[in-house]
DNA sequence: AAGATTGTTGCTTA
DNA sequence: TTAAGCAACAATCT
Protein backbone atom coordinates (compact mmCIF):
# COMPACT_ATOMS: atom_id res chain seq x y z
CA UNK A 1 0.00 0.00 0.00
CA UNK A 2 1.26 3.78 -0.91
CA UNK A 3 1.96 5.94 1.29
CA UNK A 4 0.04 9.03 1.95
CA UNK A 5 1.22 12.63 2.17
CA UNK A 6 -0.53 13.54 5.42
CA UNK A 7 1.10 17.33 5.83
CA UNK A 8 3.13 19.55 3.63
CA UNK A 9 5.17 21.92 5.49
CA UNK A 10 6.36 25.15 3.38
CA UNK A 11 8.82 26.85 5.95
CA UNK A 12 10.27 28.77 3.14
CA UNK A 13 8.30 29.27 0.18
CA UNK A 14 10.85 30.79 -2.15
CA UNK A 15 11.57 27.58 -4.08
CA UNK A 16 7.55 26.56 -4.53
CA UNK A 17 6.38 28.24 -7.87
CA UNK A 18 3.01 29.55 -7.67
CA UNK A 19 0.40 29.56 -4.67
CA UNK A 20 1.86 28.12 -1.66
CA UNK A 21 -1.70 26.91 -0.92
CA UNK A 22 -2.29 25.54 -4.15
CA UNK A 23 0.75 23.85 -3.85
CA UNK A 24 0.00 22.13 -0.27
CA UNK A 25 -3.47 21.32 -1.70
CA UNK A 26 -2.38 19.71 -5.24
CA UNK A 27 0.12 17.32 -2.47
CA UNK A 28 -1.91 16.67 1.23
CA UNK A 29 -3.86 13.45 0.66
CA UNK A 30 -2.25 12.00 -2.59
CA UNK A 31 0.42 8.96 -2.30
CA UNK A 32 3.24 9.38 -5.19
CA UNK A 33 2.51 6.80 -7.92
CA UNK A 34 5.75 6.70 -9.72
CA UNK A 35 9.14 8.49 -10.05
CA UNK A 36 10.94 9.52 -13.35
CA UNK A 37 12.96 11.92 -14.34
CA UNK A 38 14.31 13.77 -17.50
CA UNK A 39 17.99 15.17 -17.37
CA UNK A 40 18.12 16.65 -13.70
CA UNK A 41 14.79 16.42 -13.24
CA UNK A 42 12.60 14.65 -11.31
CA UNK A 43 9.00 14.28 -11.99
CA UNK A 44 6.91 12.63 -9.19
CA UNK A 45 3.39 11.14 -10.16
CA UNK A 46 0.76 11.96 -7.64
CA UNK A 47 -2.29 9.48 -7.90
CA UNK A 48 -4.65 12.57 -9.04
CA UNK A 49 -2.77 12.15 -12.51
CA UNK A 50 -0.45 15.79 -12.00
CA UNK A 51 3.14 15.77 -11.17
CA UNK A 52 4.83 17.17 -8.60
CA UNK A 53 8.42 18.41 -10.29
CA UNK A 54 11.65 18.70 -8.55
CA UNK A 55 15.34 20.73 -9.71
CA UNK A 56 17.92 20.55 -7.21
CA UNK A 57 20.31 22.99 -9.56
CA UNK A 58 23.37 23.25 -7.53
CA UNK A 59 23.04 22.44 -4.05
CA UNK A 60 19.18 21.39 -3.37
CA UNK A 61 18.93 18.45 -1.14
CA UNK A 62 15.73 15.62 -1.03
CA UNK A 63 16.60 13.75 1.68
CA UNK A 64 13.66 10.58 2.59
CA UNK A 65 13.82 8.97 5.92
CA UNK A 66 12.03 8.03 9.37
CA UNK A 67 12.49 10.32 11.94
CA UNK A 68 13.38 7.14 14.00
CA UNK A 69 15.17 5.61 11.94
CA UNK A 70 19.19 5.95 10.51
CA UNK A 71 20.11 3.99 7.53
CA UNK A 72 23.61 2.98 8.25
CA UNK A 73 26.45 0.85 7.03
CA UNK A 74 29.34 0.65 4.56
CA UNK A 75 31.50 3.23 4.20
CA UNK A 76 29.05 5.96 3.22
CA UNK A 77 27.70 7.01 6.29
CA UNK A 78 25.03 9.39 6.10
CA UNK A 79 25.41 12.77 6.47
CA UNK A 80 22.58 13.67 8.79
CA UNK A 81 21.75 12.34 12.35
CA UNK A 82 18.11 12.66 13.30
CA UNK A 83 19.49 16.03 15.56
CA UNK A 84 19.96 17.36 12.08
CA UNK A 85 16.74 17.54 10.04
CA UNK A 86 15.34 20.25 9.61
CA UNK A 87 18.62 22.02 8.94
CA UNK A 88 18.70 25.85 8.39
CA UNK A 89 18.16 25.11 4.94
CA UNK A 90 14.82 22.76 5.04
CA UNK A 91 12.79 24.70 2.92
CA UNK A 92 9.97 22.23 2.31
CA UNK A 93 9.32 18.75 4.59
CA UNK A 94 6.39 16.30 3.27
CA UNK A 95 5.03 13.96 6.05
CA UNK A 96 3.58 10.80 5.52
CA UNK A 97 1.04 8.53 7.16
CA UNK A 98 3.53 5.79 8.64
CA UNK A 99 5.71 8.76 10.00
CA UNK A 100 8.34 8.99 7.26
CA UNK A 101 9.51 12.40 5.99
CA UNK A 102 10.94 13.99 2.70
CA UNK A 103 13.60 16.99 3.57
CA UNK A 104 13.86 19.35 0.46
CA UNK A 105 17.07 21.31 1.76
CA UNK A 106 18.59 23.98 -0.65
CA UNK A 107 21.21 26.65 0.27
CA UNK A 108 21.44 28.91 -2.90
CA UNK A 109 17.75 29.13 -3.82
CA UNK A 110 18.22 27.94 -7.12
CA UNK A 111 16.11 24.86 -7.19
CA UNK A 112 12.40 24.93 -7.29
CA UNK A 113 9.34 22.61 -6.88
CA UNK A 114 5.86 22.77 -8.55
CA UNK A 115 3.18 21.05 -9.09
CA UNK A 116 1.99 20.83 -12.93
CA UNK A 117 -0.82 18.56 -14.89
CA UNK A 118 -0.16 16.14 -17.57
CA UNK A 119 -0.20 18.29 -20.86
CA UNK A 120 2.58 20.59 -19.23
CA UNK A 121 4.72 18.12 -17.81
CA UNK A 122 4.76 16.28 -21.41
CA UNK A 123 5.74 19.86 -22.90
CA UNK A 124 8.45 20.51 -20.21
CA UNK A 125 9.76 17.32 -21.05
CA UNK A 126 9.49 17.36 -25.08
CA UNK A 127 11.90 20.61 -24.71
CA UNK A 128 15.31 18.34 -23.49
CA UNK A 129 16.98 16.57 -25.88
CA UNK A 130 18.11 13.01 -26.20
CA UNK A 131 18.37 10.92 -22.79
CA UNK A 132 21.75 9.22 -22.41
CA UNK A 133 22.05 5.53 -21.59
CA UNK A 134 18.33 5.24 -23.12
CA UNK A 135 17.43 3.89 -26.97
CA UNK A 136 17.06 7.45 -28.13
CA UNK A 137 20.51 8.22 -27.61
CA UNK A 138 22.17 7.13 -30.47
CA UNK A 139 25.46 7.62 -32.43
CA UNK A 140 23.58 9.05 -35.27
CA UNK A 141 21.97 11.70 -33.40
CA UNK A 142 24.74 12.71 -31.62
CA UNK A 143 26.40 13.55 -34.90
CA UNK A 144 23.43 15.03 -36.01
CA UNK A 145 23.56 17.20 -32.93
CA UNK A 146 27.08 17.85 -33.60
CA UNK A 147 26.75 18.99 -37.39
CA UNK A 148 26.89 22.73 -38.00
CA UNK A 149 27.25 23.86 -34.48
CA UNK A 150 29.82 26.19 -34.05
CA UNK A 151 29.39 26.12 -30.36
CA UNK A 152 32.52 24.64 -28.28
CA UNK A 153 31.98 21.25 -27.66
CA UNK A 154 31.63 21.87 -24.03
CA UNK A 155 28.67 23.55 -24.78
CA UNK A 156 26.70 21.24 -26.69
CA UNK A 157 27.10 18.55 -23.98
CA UNK A 158 25.83 21.39 -21.49
CA UNK A 159 23.01 22.32 -23.86
CA UNK A 160 19.98 20.35 -22.05
CA UNK A 161 17.93 20.68 -24.94
CA UNK A 162 20.33 18.74 -27.19
CA UNK A 163 21.18 16.37 -24.74
CA UNK A 164 19.85 15.71 -21.44
CA UNK A 165 21.32 15.58 -18.59
CA UNK A 166 25.22 16.22 -18.43
CA UNK A 167 26.51 18.80 -15.86
CA UNK A 168 29.86 20.65 -16.00
CA UNK A 169 31.94 17.97 -13.91
CA UNK A 170 30.66 15.12 -16.19
CA UNK A 171 30.67 17.58 -19.23
CA UNK A 172 34.73 18.13 -18.63
CA UNK A 173 35.19 13.95 -17.45
CA UNK A 174 33.56 12.84 -21.03
CA UNK A 175 36.16 15.81 -22.84
CA UNK A 176 39.20 14.33 -21.39
CA UNK A 177 37.94 10.35 -22.07
CA UNK A 178 36.94 11.17 -25.29
CA UNK A 179 40.44 12.57 -25.66
CA UNK A 180 39.02 15.79 -27.40
CA UNK A 181 39.41 19.54 -26.09
CA UNK A 182 36.08 21.44 -24.76
CA UNK A 183 36.45 24.22 -26.68
CA UNK A 184 36.70 22.48 -30.45
CA UNK A 185 33.84 23.66 -32.25
CA UNK A 186 30.93 21.11 -32.33
CA UNK A 187 31.15 20.74 -36.51
CA UNK A 188 34.63 19.89 -36.35
CA UNK A 189 34.51 16.76 -34.80
CA UNK A 190 35.10 13.66 -37.66
CA UNK A 191 33.08 10.16 -37.32
CA UNK A 192 36.30 8.96 -35.63
CA UNK A 193 35.84 11.79 -32.18
CA UNK A 194 31.92 11.35 -32.74
CA UNK A 195 32.12 7.44 -32.00
CA UNK A 196 34.54 8.53 -29.24
CA UNK A 197 32.58 10.90 -27.85
CA UNK A 198 30.15 8.95 -28.03
CA UNK A 199 31.49 6.43 -26.25
CA UNK A 200 32.74 8.83 -23.36
CA UNK A 201 29.40 10.07 -22.90
CA UNK A 202 27.94 6.53 -21.94
CA UNK A 203 31.02 5.31 -20.29
CA UNK A 204 31.69 8.36 -18.45
CA UNK A 205 27.66 8.45 -16.67
CA UNK A 206 27.77 4.94 -16.66
CA UNK A 207 30.07 4.92 -14.38
CA UNK A 208 29.27 7.89 -12.06
CA UNK A 209 25.64 6.08 -11.85
CA UNK A 210 27.62 3.16 -10.38
CA UNK A 211 29.28 5.35 -7.60
CA UNK A 212 26.45 7.11 -6.77
CA UNK A 213 27.30 10.20 -8.47
CA UNK A 214 29.79 12.80 -7.79
CA UNK A 215 29.72 15.39 -4.59
CA UNK A 216 31.56 18.19 -4.76
CA UNK A 217 30.32 19.80 -2.02
CA UNK A 218 26.86 19.74 -1.57
CA UNK A 219 25.45 16.61 -3.27
CA UNK A 220 23.47 13.60 -1.55
CA UNK A 221 21.39 11.10 -2.39
CA UNK A 222 17.90 10.60 -0.21
CA UNK A 223 19.65 8.83 2.30
CA UNK A 224 21.91 11.95 3.15
CA UNK A 225 24.90 9.98 1.47
CA UNK A 226 27.29 11.41 -0.84
CA UNK A 227 28.67 10.12 -4.30
CA UNK A 228 31.80 8.69 -5.08
CA UNK A 229 32.51 9.31 -8.41
CA UNK A 230 34.66 12.52 -6.89
CA UNK A 231 37.20 9.92 -6.23
CA UNK A 232 37.56 8.84 -9.65
CA UNK A 233 37.54 12.50 -11.50
CA UNK A 234 40.15 12.15 -13.35
CA UNK A 235 40.38 16.52 -14.83
CA UNK A 236 37.43 17.96 -13.33
CA UNK A 237 39.25 20.71 -10.36
CA UNK A 238 42.32 18.86 -11.03
CA UNK A 239 44.26 22.61 -12.75
CA UNK A 240 47.95 23.23 -12.26
CA UNK A 241 48.17 19.03 -11.62
CA UNK A 242 49.87 16.77 -13.89
CA UNK A 243 47.34 14.53 -15.95
CA UNK A 244 46.87 11.04 -14.75
CA UNK A 245 46.37 9.62 -18.30
CA UNK A 246 49.74 10.77 -20.20
CA UNK A 247 51.98 12.42 -17.09
CA UNK A 248 53.02 15.21 -19.46
CA UNK A 249 50.75 17.52 -19.65
CA UNK A 250 49.24 19.92 -16.57
CA UNK A 251 45.85 20.59 -16.33
CA UNK A 252 44.51 23.71 -17.80
CA UNK A 253 41.34 25.28 -16.55
CA UNK A 254 39.64 27.75 -18.71
CA UNK A 255 36.16 29.87 -18.77
CA UNK A 256 33.94 28.27 -21.65
CA UNK A 257 30.13 28.24 -22.08
CA UNK A 258 30.48 30.27 -18.79
CA UNK A 259 31.73 27.56 -16.98
CA UNK A 260 34.96 26.50 -15.48
CA UNK A 261 36.77 23.87 -17.80
CA UNK A 262 39.33 21.73 -17.17
CA UNK A 263 41.76 19.92 -19.65
CA UNK A 264 44.69 18.91 -20.43
CA UNK A 265 46.32 20.53 -23.27
CA UNK A 266 48.92 17.72 -24.20
CA UNK A 267 46.41 14.32 -24.46
CA UNK A 268 43.32 15.79 -25.71
CA UNK A 269 43.36 17.65 -29.01
CA UNK A 270 40.75 19.47 -31.02
CA UNK A 271 40.70 16.94 -34.07
CA UNK A 272 42.61 13.61 -35.47
C1' DA B 1 38.54 40.26 -0.64
C1' DA B 2 37.53 39.36 -5.41
C1' DG B 3 36.33 35.61 -7.89
C1' DA B 4 34.97 31.13 -8.02
C1' DT B 5 31.04 27.32 -7.39
C1' DT B 6 27.40 21.22 -9.04
C1' DG B 7 22.36 24.82 -13.23
C1' DT B 8 19.23 27.24 -15.87
C1' DT B 9 16.95 31.31 -17.84
C1' DG B 10 16.43 35.29 -20.26
C1' DC B 11 18.43 38.96 -22.56
C1' DT B 12 21.44 40.80 -26.29
C1' DT B 13 23.96 40.26 -30.31
C1' DA B 14 25.06 38.26 -34.62
C1' DT C 1 14.38 32.45 -36.96
C1' DT C 2 18.09 30.46 -34.83
C1' DA C 3 22.33 30.17 -32.48
C1' DA C 4 25.89 31.85 -29.43
C1' DG C 5 27.52 34.38 -25.49
C1' DC C 6 26.87 36.34 -21.11
C1' DA C 7 24.88 38.25 -16.90
C1' DA C 8 21.90 37.12 -13.30
C1' DC C 9 20.02 34.45 -9.57
C1' DA C 10 22.20 33.54 -3.80
C1' DA C 11 25.06 31.86 -0.37
C1' DT C 12 29.34 30.19 0.65
C1' DC C 13 34.14 29.01 0.17
C1' DT C 14 39.03 30.05 -1.06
Amino acid sequence: KRKRITDVEVIDKTPVQGKKENFIRGLKGKTIKNIDRIGKLMMLGLSDGNFLLVHLKMTGQLIYRFDHKIIEGGHNLPLFKEKDLPTKYTKVIWKFNDGSKLYFNDMRKFGYLKIVDKKTKAKIVSGYGAEPLTKNFTLAGLAKILDKRKAPLKAVLLNQSLIAGIGNIYADEICFEARLLPGVPAYKLGKKEIAALFKAVNSILKKAIKHKGTTFRDYINPHGQKGNFSDFLRVYRRDGQKCLRCKKGIITKEKMGGRGSHYCPVCQKMIN
